[in-house]
DNA sequence: ATAGTAGCCTAGTAAATTAGTCGGAATAAT
DNA sequence: ATTATTCCGACTAATTTACTAGGCTACTAT
């Protein structure tokens, strides 16, 4: 099992793409900015995301990525599955396999650390997050720094010196 | 956060050590071969157990490790922590600075992921493990195994092939 | 004393993964 | 036609994993 920034990234993005819903399509160039992800990244990343179907795209001018289903209807354990295949703890892939062709002796424990990953992240939707108050503050923070652009070039110089 | 090999076989061989406990110390040769695990990565591993007071150490023939505490009193979380290096799910170590100095939009989800992992595998302590059915099962597997010389020569030239 | 058994320590390494970059299509709106 | 965007493949530096190799140190049994 690994949640790294690529897992991190896909859920930050698509929650990116929740929050301004009903805007139509929303440019990767956008989310780059807001959320401080490499271009080229995202689009490694929502390759995978739209192969999930988890997202359309609208090519073109004008064009971007919209969900593909309702904010109520994505959960964060299967973004993180449609990039990072999967939150297995167990080394097996849960197969039983793991010493030998058997069982290892701490296979179970792991299983059971998998179903509770997946628990817990399975019962996280997309609108859930939406709707927290710790990540309205932030979609409203974005908004503002967003909105000037002359500290988002003094901020982009800062990060590449 | 990274839940990789390295941290199973650390809770497999502290679970080893748990299952032997008052057989004197217990060579890292004899965990070696009853979980299938390198014995020089075992003695790095070992290294950062006893760093982190885990385990206790006898040198000499007849040496090798016992737990420094009972085993009610270890958990599955400190054990991966100290090899690994926390089970945390932040990018920012929870200090909250993910996007140029500020908290990223997800940044509260993955605090609250991890400490439901935490959470969960704090809960549970090698005396639980050493008490489930599976494990107990897996154990006497292991020592069947380990009482035939023959057999385990013969897995070892297979799995060398 | 000394031989042998263990732990201890450092260094190296092949393979995989991460987090990107770069260049160039294909597509659609103006 | 130009431009904005997605799409696609190849490449890469840095890091991590899961090892191996080899030598040293402490201890015990003989």
């Amino acid at each position: 099992m690994r949640l790294t920034t690529k897992g991190r990234y896909a859920v930050t993005a698509m929650l990116d793409l929740a929050l301004h819903e009903g805007k139509g399509p929303i440019s990767l160039a956008d989310i780059s900015e807001r959320q401080g992800i490499s271009l080229s990244y995202l689009e490694q990343l929502f390759a995978k995301l739209r192969r999930n179907e988890l997202v359309h795209s609208v090519r073109g001018p004008g064009g971007g990525y919209q969900l593909k289903r309702e904010r109520g209807e994505i959960n964060v354990a299967e973004v993180i599955d449609a990039v990072n295949e999967s939150v297995d703890a167990t080394g097996c892939n849960k197969t039983g396999s793991c010493q030998s062709g058997e069982v290892c002796l701490t296979h179970h424990l792991w299983c059971d650390l998998s179903d509770q990953i997946h628990g817990f992240l399975s019962g996280i939707s997309l609108a859930d997050l939406v709707h927290r108050h710790d990540v309205q503050e932030v979609a409203e923070r974005q908004q503002r720094v967003m909105a000037q652009p002359e500290k988002l070039i003094a901020s982009s110089v800062a990060s590449a010196s």
